[in-house]
RNA sequence: UCCUCAGUAGCUCAGUUGGUUAGAGCAUCUGGCUGUUAACCAGAGGGUCCAAGGUUCGAGUCCUUGCUGAGGAGCCA
């Protein structure tokens, strides 16, 4: 295996003749002796390569630039510099490749995160990015494990599918028929007959419904992929394309669902203190100095447990103006998320029981007549971080919904069905991984904690 | 999609009530410097002032439209 630069500045060997491979940060230095801060991506740190200018030809030296990339064999050796312990004295470089210091974007200070978005192919070299894609990993890695840890099953569920009352908004449609000549049905309408699925299909906006199948036989699953929106959504808070994570539970009531919301959650950001140390210092210096505070005030913080209508009491009685009034039976906006977790509760709050009408048909209605077990998770700075529910598992109350709703009930009969055979109460919640990244990173846009981001206008890269 | 703000050198930005040849820092190039730390010192090159119209003797500056970006809102994870 090749050493990378995380481990040999984990674990100095002084004295030891090693090789290293990385891009080129920084050059400095004189006709006597230049200096390399070079990185391979393995860590937020750099290794300082020395060269003595006797033993290199100063045209080769030329060309090692910011940007280029460069193997390095040499003796690692304490450093007398103040700001690294180890540095690299260099016998031998091999220039892989240049890069035009003239032409070559990333320059050894600062960019602006608009102008990174725009060479999104090379902004991974950047600080920022590497500590950003690095603690992406460690999540993705911490989110499997979490769940392997519990018992819980890694379910697959189709990025192509043909049901399009999933009820999460607008979808992209997946075709494979000519978009200028499409076969057409005798009322001038499309024949879908003649696509590939020979019917319409979509790309999914939630693996849910099937995640529901899978839990009613499994018990406890998970999925964790892509998830596709084709809402004209201009926010620093939603993407075209996202990562979701959704667990769906068997035998889980909405208040074993919070139990497992608060769990996960607190897992993952632990995980994150606790591995991603290094990443996580650099962003909390250059973006956001509160970073870490928040990150531990939220793992020692039992979350506030409500309900939608204790939820509009105290906005009601809070005396605050709001731009939308509060009453019982309209949704929660923005500003009274807010309101809630940054100025009443100071801490994440849980949202359950909402009115009916403003939630989704597969709700499980209370006895009220008039709510349902929804549970939405607010956390602060980011708002929703996790939307989900206790399902409701009556075959003739779920039929009832739809049909309310003027549903297709003929395109969801495998859904009710496990409703018809052998249904069991269940939960679950979707948790945006980008949302989760949001706040682990402190990252003020959701564009900039996925490596290539499409939204509307943009699908470059 | 709506509201607000912005767009000037490769990057980050300044540019006065509309007035001569549009500036700075960094980056780049050249030279200097015996161990630097986003090295430092000196010099040089570098501009479709987002685009198209308009007002004016005169527009980077004012007006209209469009494009792009950011923040807020809606939708939501």
């Amino acid at each position: 295996m090749k050493i990378t630069i995380s481990e040999i500045l984990k674990h100095p060997d002084i004295g030891k003749d090693v090789e290293i491979n990385g891009w080129v940060r920084t050059k400095r230095g004189n006709r006597n002796i230049t200096f390399i801060a070079l990185n391979d991506g393995s860590t937020i740190h750099n290794i300082q390569v020395v060269l003595d200018m006797a033993e290199f030809e100063e045209e080769m030296v030329r060309n090692v630039t910011t940007g280029s990339c460069i193997k390095v064999n040499g003796i690692l050796s304490s450093s007398p510099g103040k700001e690294q312990q180890v540095e690299l004295h260099a016998n031998k470089i091999h220039i892989y490749g240049t890069a035009d210091p003239d032409s070559y974007p990333l320059q050894k200070k600062g960019h602006s995160l608009e102008f990174l978005r725009e060479i999104a192919h090379l902004r991974p070299r950047t600080n920022t990015f590497g500590a950003v894609l690095r603690i992406r990993h460690a999540m993705s890695y911490a989110i499997h494990k979490y769940f392997n840890d519990h018992g819980f099953y890694y379910l697959h569920t189709p990025i192509i599918t043909a049901s399009d009352c999933e009820g999460a908004g607008e979808m992209f449609r997946v075709t494979t028929l000519d978009p200028k000549n499409p076969p057409l049905l005798e009322d001038g309408s499309v024949n879908f007959n003649e696509d590939f699925f020979g019917r319409e299909t979509s790309l999914t906006v939630s693996g849910q419904l099937e995640g529901e199948l899978a839990a009613l036989a499994l018990s406890n699953i998970y999925t964790f992929g892509p998830t596709f929106r084709a809402e004209n959504s201009n926010t620093p808070r939603h993407l075209a394309e996202f990562w979701m994570i959704e667990p769906e539970m068997a035998f889980y009531d909405i208040h074993d669902n919070m139990d497992l919301a608060e769990d996960f959650l607190g897992y993952l950001i632990r995980y994150a203190m606790d591995h991603c140390g290094e990443d996580l210092r650099f962003l909390c210096n250059m973006y956001d100095k509160e970073l870490m505070d928040r990150l531990n005030f939220t793992i020692n913080s039992k979350y506030e447990r409500i309900t939608y209508s204790q939820a509009v009491d105290i906005l009601t009685q809070s005396g605050e103006k709001f731009e939308y009034p509060v009453s019982w039976g309209v949704d929660l906006q923005t500003e009274h998320e807010r309101f809630l977790v940054e100025r009443h509760y100071k801490k994440p709050v849980m949202v359950t029981n909402y009115p009916r009408d403003i939630k989704a048909f597969y709700m499980k209605q209370n006895d009220d007549g008039k709510t349902v077990r929804g549970l939405d998770v607010l956390f602060p700075k980011i708002g929703e971080i996790i939307g989900g529910s206790q399902r409701e598992e009556d075959y003739h109350k779920l039929c009832q919904r739809i049909t309310e709703l003027s549903l297709p009930e003929k395109d969801l009969w495998w859904y009710l069905e496990t409703r018809r055979f052998g249904t069991a109460p269940h939960s679950g919640f979707g948790l945006g991984f980008e949302r989760l990244l949001l706040f682990i990173t402190g990252m003020g846009n959701i564009r900039d904690v996925i490596p290539f981001p499409r939204f509307p206008k943009n699908a470059n890269f």
